[in-house]
DNA sequence: AATGGTCTATCTAGCGATAGGTAGGTAAGG
DNA sequence: CCTTACCTACCTATCGCTAGATAGACCATT
């Protein structure tokens, strides 16, 4: 039974890697600090993912999966509350656990990253940019929204946006400026 | 002398420290990195700047009062192209140098981040907060801007946007991206 | 039912590299 | 002679990672 899904401890591992790399980043978490969260030693998170590339690519997948689960299960009935519903997602996780998305913190990192690991960032990013596409198109054809924007290009700039608002709002420990920006965002996009 | 304005070797390490946070981050470069690019050995940066924490804030406060003297030079006609001009700064970083905006790495590292440097942060967005929101609310005054919209909430989500879109641009490789979602907020803003 | 072998998941111990930082020395210049 | 700006040499801590051992679970054969 291959990486399909992980289950016991090397699901704990995969968590708990997610939680540090979400709070700092691949260069600021430790396999000793996965360890002691887990309650192993270091030596052992090798047995489940062979070395730090492995595990930040692992914990990377299965955050994009997890992040593709979500946001297609937002089923609200306008398109504006879809882009809300969307961005509440951010919210929460800023808000609840004070963290930013990993997405965003790893495209940050990228020149200290490993390939692997780069590729789950850019499909991460393909995926959301083409969920929100997908709903800025279906506003437009539905005059809820502008029809004289780019649609691509504002799904990337609404993308792009919640990243660093979530970012900043962190740093300045102002959470209210993410959901600010999210309303902003959404008032934009409107007729 | 203080540490008014450093020169010679001081601004050298000063200038490698810029760029490889800007690169890196602040967990991603050592002082061995600083050492090698300005020629001499890493002990010595302890004679400029005692600690790496002490070089982060030294770093961070030159490029916090750089930018808010680039910030005061743009002076063009109108309030959109003021805009405008802000943003090819974050453009011409990312596009001539392949690196993000220090504020925003730093503002993603903030849990790693020691004290002093973390309050460099806050009043880098604190001054490029206040120099957009002006900018709106004269766009406004003059009627270039549409009035309905919260120029302290538009001036926030314009600079935590371009931030965004810079990390992520530069993660995808697509700088492209950041000029895009440039001009749509302009776009946008626009009466 | 007891035996022996294999697999899983962990451990202890430690490797070499690198991190930030320190101590003490030294050559040059006012 | 003292200050400046560096050096060499080294410290302790931590990094990712490896080797080898071990305890328990499962499993087939005797």
């Amino acid at each position: 039974m291959p990486a399909a899904a992980p289950t016991g401890k090397a699901m704990d591992i995969l968590e708990s890697a997610r939680t540090l790399m979400m709070d700092r980043g691949f260069n600021g978490f430790s396999f000793r600090d996965v360890a002691a969260n887990v309650g192993i030693k270091s030596a052992s998170i090798h047995y489940h993912y062979a070395t730090k590339a492995d595990l930040a690519e692992a914990t990377a997948h299965a955050y994009r999966c997890a992040f593709s689960d979500m946001t297609a299960q937002i089923n609200t009935s306008s398109a504006a509350e879809k882009l809300r519903a969307y961005g509440a997602l951010f919210v929460k996780t800023l808000r609840e656990q004070g963290q930013v998305c990993l997405g965003g913190m790893l495209a940050t990192e990228v020149a200290s990253l490993p390939d692997q690991v780069r590729s789950e960032v850019s499909q991460f990013f393909a995926e959301q940019n083409d969920w929100v596409q997908n709903v800025v198109c279906d506003g437009q054809a539905s005059g809820q929204f502008r029809a004289d924007l780019d649609a691509a290009m504002f799904a990337k700039m609404f993308v792009s946006s919640l990243e660093g608002a979530m970012m900043i709002s962190r740093g300045l420990e102002r959470p209210q400026d993410l959901e600010d920006t999210l309303e902003m965002l959404v008032q934009l996009v409107q007729a």
